[in-house]
DNA sequence: GTCTATATAACGATAGAC
DNA sequence: GTCTATCGTTATATAGAC
């Protein structure tokens, strides 16, 4: 029918919402029915399942974030280059979807098992140029000696932490949320400085 | 009577387990009570609700933490082993609780008004002594132009995040167990380094 | 203090009318 | 496709015997 997409849409917008939020057992589908603004019983007519409903909304913030990571990390820049790249990628994240990192984060802890199907059937997988590029550097006397993966979660770990402890930064400095902001935006400008700088020789 | 504090702490001690493994939403008072060995009665009769219950395994969790961690910043020691000694502290924590740290940021997350009172009233701030210390390494020139909270966020980044996204890291690198460990503890070595040559001038 | 039994509410899910 | 009504289950919490 007309509204079929229409209806569908809203409900996996909503269930976004909700699930991000509030985890899939913090989650009540009566709430993401609220806000997507249907009946309750139009989600297991679209999704069967709460568990289905979920599923799709994990699959799709993954896909969110890992293609486009590998994507700058198969690419043809330098590292340094790569190294903003990636910053300014997770930057991004953070301002149009900021639960998502912590959203896929916990869940991927809480059941591990379940999504491992799922990232290895996907491809997902670091870029050999990748890794042959730092053990070049490596190689070259360029930079220190580090593995490829080490750098890496370097990278991710000073973007994300402080985004996925939100609430633990705030308070402990005692941000509001102008002066949290102003932290991140702070931030950004001297990871790759402290990145590249830390694996000097 | 002669078992009142063995119960007590039974029950307590079961409840971290399952609390900080599940979450407070995913966690349930028969899994603690079974977890204790005791009847689910028993929860309620020393600890009135799943919610003081869990408040009472949160505030223990925090103060495992953060009291510690201020006591280094706040010691006589130089800001380089000022850095080892809060890796080692780290490092300590995700020993012998590894999922303490990944828990108390979710739950902060998930319900930030809740705790904001109880650190406050806990007196938990950054020492004035870690602050001045940093100012002055950048006053003499021994660093960057760096904030002290900054300095800070990126030892706890550098540490916490391979432990808090241990699922994501040992499914996109493939790491068994025993590689993950391997990477913590390369990591754990090449830490200090990289935050102290990270903000050279 | 510890047990059994049960109250009470909420949740996911479905049946069936339209 | 969308609604109302309700089923079946499970969760927290309590009452009351011992």
């Amino acid at each position: 029918m007309a509204l079929e997409k229409e209806t569908e849409e809203k409900i996996f917008t909503a269930a976004q919402e909700v699930f991000q939020k509030k985890g899939f057992d913090g989650a009540r589908m009566q709430e993401i029915a609220d806000e997507a603004e249907i009946n309750k019983s139009m989600l297991h007519y679209y999704y069967r399942s709460k568990d289905k409903l979920f599923m799709a909304v994990f699959q799709a913030g993954v896909k969110k974030i890992l293609p486009k990571l590998l994507g700058v990390l198969g690419s043809d820049k330098t590292l340094e280059e790569k190294v903003v790249q990636i910053v300014d990628f997770y930057y991004y994240i953070f301002k149009v979807n900021p639960y998502l990192p912590a959203f896929v984060i916990h869940e991927m802890n809480m059941h591990p098992e379940r999504f491992r199907d799922f990232i290895i059937s996907s491809q997902i997988q670091i870029p050999q140029k990748f890794k042959e590029q730092v053990e070049q550097e490596v190689a070259d006397g360029r930079i220190m000696e580090i593995k490829p993966e080490q750098f890496l979660i370097n990278i991710v770990s000073m973007c994300m932490m402080p985004v996925i402890a939100k609430t633990m930064v705030q308070v402990i400095f005692s941000f509001d949320e102008r002066e949290y902001k102003e932290f991140l935006k702070e931030r950004k400008a001297q990871i790759p400085e402290l990145i590249m700088k830390g694996v000097k020789p």
